[in-house]
DNA sequence: GTAAGACTGTTAAAAATCTTACAATTTAGG
DNA sequence: CCTAAATTGTAAGATTTTTAACAGTCTTAC
C-alpha cells in the first residue's frame, strides 16, 4: 500500500503532543508498536479490563464513554486521528475507567504493556508521559469547573468550541464544521437532547451557528467565544 | 522543637503516595524542600501564577479552587497533611489553573522548581510523578461522570464518602466525622446551599447522618455507600 | 427507489433547582 | 459576658431542566 508508514508518521507527527516528542523517542514507539483495524461500533476496550495497550490514532476516531447506573451515556471525550490514549492503566496497573469505541471504521498503533514498560526507562518518554498526562488534569479540571460553575448556554459554547479544536487534539485553529449528532453532544454535557436543541436554537436565531443532519456548523466564531466566556 | 523531622516523616509517610515512594526518594525529597509556615486564609498560590513550588503538607489543610466569572466559588478539593499537591506547573511550565487556600494554620515543605527538575532524573521519582498524576486523572474522571451522570442525592452521599476517607488521602478507612460546613460542601458539589441542607435532612431523618455546627457525622457508613451507590 | 433507521423539532406537564428572604442557633474574640 | 460573625433551618415563587410523546426530515443500504 501506498499509504503506508509515511503517510502515518505525518498524522501522528502534526500533533501537539507526539508531534512535540524528540524523533527518537517517535521512532522508539512506532518501533514496538502493532496495528489494529476496527470497524466502527467496535470497541477497544472496556471499563474494568484489566490493563491493554497505549493506543495512537492513525485513522478514524474514538469516544470515551461510561454508562450511569440507570443505562445513560456519558461521553468524556472524542479522540481523533493523531492523538494517543489509555495510558492511565498502563501506569498505575489499575483496570480501565472507561469505554473506548470507534465511531468510524479505524485504524490504531498498540504499544503493548510490556513495551510500554521499556519504554518507559527512557527519560525521555517517561517525561513526555507526564506532560501528556498533565494535559489530561487540565483539561479535566475545566471540565469539572464547568460543570460546577457555569450556566448551561456557556458550557454548550465551549463544549462546541473544543470539539471545533479537535477535543483532545486541541489545535490551535478551529475548523466550522463539527459533525456531531445533537445526541452525542448532548451526552457529552450531561443534559438531555430537548434542553440542547433549544439552546442551539437560540445560537441559530441570533446568526452564531447554523445546525445541519449530525452535523454544526459555526457561522460567527467570534461571537461563540463570547457565549462561551472565553473573549 | 521536639516536634520536628522525625514527626514530619511520619506524618508524610503514612500517606499512601508518599509512604509508597522508596526511602531514598523520600529522602531526596525532604532534603531539598524548605518549609513555609502559613495562617488560616492564607494562600499558597493563585489562579494565573507562574510557576511556583511543589508542596508536602506537613501540618494542617489547603483548598484548592476557583472563582467563576460571577465570583461564585467552586471548591475542587482538600488537601489535608500528608498530601503534596502542586506538581502540574511544574511539568508543563503553565500558570497555576487554579487558587491553594490555607484553611487552617498550615506547615508546608516546598520543593522548588529548580530542585523538582533535578528530582525528575530520578526515574523512580519521575515514575511516582506519573504515579501521582495518574491518580488525578481517575480522582477527575470520577468527578466528571459524577456531574454528568449522577442525581444529586447520589453526588452528595458520595462526596461525604471522599471527604470521610481524607478527599486527596483517599485513606482506606474513613473517620465517622467530616468537619466541613455546609456552605463548603456545597461548593464542592456545584449546588446551592439550600437544595443540600434539604437533601442532608433526608439523610438525617432515615438515620444516615447526624448534623452538627461546622461538622457532619456519619451515622451509618454502610447505608452511606448504598446512597452513593457504592454498595 | 424505497424502506428502515437515525436524527431533529416541538410541546405540555412534572420535577428539580435556584433565588430571595429572614429567623434561629452556635462559636469565637474582645 | 456579650457582641459580631458564621452557620444552619426554612419557605415561597421563579426559573430551569427533565420526562414523555409524537411528527417530520434526512441518510444509508438493499
Amino acid at each position: 500500500m501506498a499509504d503506508s508508514k509515511d503517510e502515518w508518521l505525518g498524522t501522528l507527527s502534526s500533533n501537539p503532543w507526539f508531534g512535540a516528542l524528540p524523533l527518537a523517542e517517535r521512532n522508539a514507539m512506532l518501533a514496538v508498536a502493532d496495528t489494529v483495524q476496527l470497524r466502527a461500533g467496535e470497541m477497544l476496550y472496556r471499563k474494568g479490563d484489566a490493563t491493554g495497550g497505549f493506543y495512537g490514532v492513525v485513522q478514524g476516531a474514538f469516544k470515551i464513554s461510561t454508562l450511569g447506573e440507570d443505562g445513560r451515556e456519558g461521553i468524556l471525550s472524542v479522540i481523533e486521528a493523531g492523538n494517543w490514549f489509555g495510558e492511565a492503566s498502563l501506569i498505575d496497573g489499575l483496570p480501565r475507567p472507561h469505554d473506548a469505541t470507534a465511531v468510524q471504521s479505524s485504524l490504531v498503533l498498540v504499544v503493548q504493556p510490556q513495551a510500554f514498560k521499556r519504554l518507559m526507562q527512557r527519560t525521555a518518554f517517561a517525561r513526555a508521559i507526564a506532560v501528556l498526562l498533565c494535559g489530561r488534569v487540565r483539561v479535566l479540571y475545566g471540565m469539572v469547573e464547568d460543570a460546577m460553575l457555569r450556566s448551561t448556554p456557556t458550557r454548550i459554547a465551549r463544549r462546541l468550541l473544543t470539539l471545533a479544536r479537535g477535543d483532545a487534539t486541541m489545535a490551535s485553529d478551529a475548523r466550522a464544521n463539527v459533525t456531531v449528532s445533537q445526541e452525542a453532544l448532548a451526552m457529552m454535557l450531561g443534559i438531555t437532547r430537548q434542553t440542547l436543541s433549544k439552546e442551539l436554537k437560540v445560537l441559530v436565531r441570533d446568526g452564531v451557528l447554523s445546525l445541519g443532519y449530525g452535523r454544526i456548523e459555526i457561522v460567527s466564531m467570534a461571537e461563540l467565544e463570547v457565549r462561551g466566556a472565553l473573549a
